[in-house]
This record gives structure tokens, C-alpha cells and sequence, in this order.
DNA sequence: GAAAGTATGTAACATATGTTACCGAATAAA
DNA sequence: TTTATTCGGTAACATATGTTACATACTTTC
């Protein structure tokens, strides 16, 4: 398959290689190539999921089917992305959710024993399938955390205190809009308005349209914990 | 260091490797491993992390510091753990938490470089350490699902979709109790109760002290999309 | 600089859930 | 069987946040 070297130098996993380790890949692993037209299941949620998928060509939807069946789209992959890259090394390897192609696309499956093979023999492509669960890791718990906060002044609080760390000044410029904050901080304009004017009341901070002053520093942190 | 060949053989890195494979790890790799006392700090948030930590002895806490001297703990970690596993592959690789010793404790510390080294020498440590982060990806999936309902009924309509999927049958046994399916939704027992009703009033589903009879599966399954 | 458009604060009201208290039913103990 | 204890439903009230609407202040465009 033509142009397949650089349609693979495009994948988070082999994106440091030259051309050659690539080509040297292609003939260590024993890959499979399949194509889908638009709408085509590339994986059907609860089967087995036993090789890594990476997009060649194409861009791709995760979606969960509900009896129903309505459909929710969870996640969309271009070229160079893959999937199914925890699902392998998990105990339950079933797809928790089906893989469905939006356009023409060509999808390459390396089975979970090449994948190991691939790892073992080229540290770079360990470290990079390491970089990305690992990245995948800090950002669920990031998520985990934000969505852990009861109320909205919590987030408000942690939002203040992340922007405090970076400009460490006691008046931090708010590089957003308040719409734009409030959609970050999943909440309705208004209701952050409000929040914001009662922590100004409690004398937390002082605030105009684009900057808050913290006030009371120990107080927002107190609060967080 | 005696009895420091079993104590390995417990981490979950090793666990399913013979004695002589672990002997050899041993010799292979440029361990360090470090005594702390009760109170002892493993390592400070913010800190450089550039090794994996493995608790031989002991256990230890992961806390996080708040500039107010509050301290919130996150987890405890007990023989046979690992630290640091996300973090040493990740961009930036810094501890975000506070490692405390709870107790006297030994710790060993396995550098990224021979990390990596290890896992292209032995395919079994390499499987257990995607299987370690596989698994801790799939867990804070499913917790940022759950936290992402929006509404007590949302929550409600995924746990009796999940008795569902177990029992298959429209009157599902409820093995807990109201207070500790409470405490398992994240919510009060009343709140609990009143939505039950409301449910019940709405056709969704009957219940009574220890079951619950679904009674509009198309009508819980659409409201959770 | 005037006009139009957009962002923000504010208020009134609706809804969801927490909080507290109480009562009756189920269960365990005597 | 009686008594004590726990569990679950219910109600009244408090609080947090969503919803809608509107007025004012800021920004952009001409």
C-alpha cells in the first residue's frame, strides 16, 4: 500500500521515528489493513477487542448505542489517532462503545501481541504508548477533580487559585469572558454572576469585568479543602 | 537487603514472575531504595519525578498540601504499591501530590531509563504496567461517566440499568440497602426516597422495601442520553 | 461620534436537592 | 409475645442553581 510509511510517521506512536524504523515495522509486525465506507462499524460495543486500532485515513466517531437506540457520540479520531489502546491491556478487553467510520477511511489493527513485540524492540514506541496513557491518566483526574466540586463557589475557588498559580498576583487578570468562564465552569452566566457578587459580600475577593482580586487567600483555600 | 527478592515478588510488577526472574531484575536494574520513618516525606509536591516508586515496607499516604496547611488525603498505598506510574511518562513530570511514610517504610525507586529498560527485557513486567494503567484509565472513565449525571434520576436510571444488564429481568433484586445505595449515588436517603416516588409516579418504574420493577426500560434508557 | 451589537449585572421566579424531624413497618433481642 | 432497634417513607423547610427577562455598560462599525 502506497504511502502507507507516512500515513504511519503520522501516528502519536511512531511520530519520532525516521522513515526507515517505520518501514522496519511495517516488516516486524504482522498488521492488518481493513477499509470502511461512511457509516461503516468498525467495532461493535461489548466485542472483543484484541488489537490496537490506528487510523490511516479517514476520521472516525466513538459512540454509545443505547437500546433505544439513540446514539451519543463520545469521541472523534482523525488520521494518526488509535483506539482501543487501554481497552487491550485491560482484563475486560470488550469495546465499551462502537466504533463507527464518517467518511472513506482505512483503519490498521496490530494485535496486542505485536504491540508488546513493537514496544519491546523499539523503546521510542514504548515510551510513546507509555506518554499517551499516561497523558489520558492526568486527564481524567484533572476531570475527576473538577467535576468532584460540590458547589459552585468550589469551582470558583479552584478556578481563582489555578489562575493565582500561574500569574501569582493577588490581581489576576481574567483572560476570558464570563460567558466563556461560565461554559468552563459548566454553570449558567447569571448564576456565576451571582456566586461571584456574594463571595465580593463575604469579602473573598473584588472583581470588575475583567479582573478578580483576591481578598482573602486563606479563606478560598480553606474553603477548597 | 534480605527478604528483599519476596517483597518484590508481591509488587504488582512482578507478581507473576519466579523467584529467579526477579533475582535477575534485581541485577539488571540500578535500584535505590530509601528508608523513611513515620512523618517522612517521600517526596513534595511539585518535585521532580523521574522514577518509579515501589513500596517494599511500610505504608504510605498521598496528600495534598494547601498553602493554608490544610492537608486532604487521597490515598493510602500499602506493600506491593506502586507511585509515580503515570507521572514519569508524562510531559510534565512532576508529583502533584505530597508522599508521606506513614510508618517506618522502604521504598524503591526505579529510574524512567531503567524502567523503560525493564519492560523491553521482560514482556511480562511490560503487560502487568500497561495492564496497571489500562485499568486505572477504565476506572476514572467510568467515575467522570458517573459524576457527569447531571440529575439524582440520571444516577438513578444508571443503576437500575446496571442491575438490568445483571439480572436481566424487569424485577431486579436490590442487594443494599436505601441508606447504602444512598451512599453509593452520592446522595441523601430522603432525596433518594422522593425521587423514587417520583419515578414510580411517572410510570418509570414500581418498587417496594427490597425490589425495584421496571416498568418503561425504553423511557429510563432514552432519559440517560 | 452615533448607532448597533454584545457582554455583564441584576432581579424574580422555578426546580432540584439537602436537612431535619417524625412515624410506621420490619427486624432483632429479650 | 413483647420490646427495642433499625430502616424506609413522608413532610416541611432551607439552599443552590437554573431560567428568563431586562437594563446598563462596553465594543465595534460605520
Amino acid at each position: 500500500m502506497k504511502g502507507l510509511t507516512e500515513r504511519l510517521g503520522n501516528c502519536v506512536l511512531f511520530n519520532n521515528m525516521d522513515v526507515k524504523e517505520v518501514v522496519n515495522v511495517l516488516n516486524r509486525v504482522e498488521y492488518r489493513v481493513n477499509s470502511f465506507g461512511k457509516e461503516g462499524i468498525i467495532a461493535h460495543e461489548g466485542e472483543e477487542c484484541t488489537s490496537l486500532g490506528i487510523v490511516l485515513e479517514g476520521y472516525i466517531e466513538v459512540r454509545k448505542t443505547y437500546a433505544s437506540g439513540k446514539t451519543v457520540v463520545l469521541t472523534r479520531l482523525n488520521q494518526g489517532s488509535i483506539f482501543g489502546e487501554a481497552i487491550i491491556f485491560s482484563k475486560l478487553h470488550r469495546y465499551p462503545s462502537t466504533i463507527v467510520s464518517m467518511t472513506d477511511s482505512k483503519i490498521m489493527h496490530i494485535s496486542r501481541r505485536d504491540v508488546i513485540a513493537l514496544c519491546s524492540s523499539y523503546p521510542s514506541v514504548l515510551e510513546r504508548f507509555m506518554e499517551v496513557l499516561s497523558e489520558r491518566i492526568l486527564m481524567l483526574s484533572r476531570k475527576v477533580r473538577e467535576l468532584s466540586y460540590e458547589t459552585l463557589r468550589h469551582k470558583i475557588c479552584s478556578f481563582i487559585m489555578e489562575m493565582y498559580e500561574k500569574q501569582k498576583s493577588n490581581i489576576l487578570k481574567v483572560p476570558i469572558t464570563r460567558q466563556n468562564m461560565a461554559e468552563y465552569l459548566g454553570v449558567q452566566r447569571p448564576s456565576l454572576s451571582r456566586e461571584l457578587i456574594r463571595m465580593k459580600e463575604d469579602g473573598l475577593i473584588d472583581f470588575d469585568r475583567d479582573t478578580i482580586t483576591i481578598k482573602d487567600i486563606n479563606a478560598l483555600e480553606e474553603f477548597l479543602t
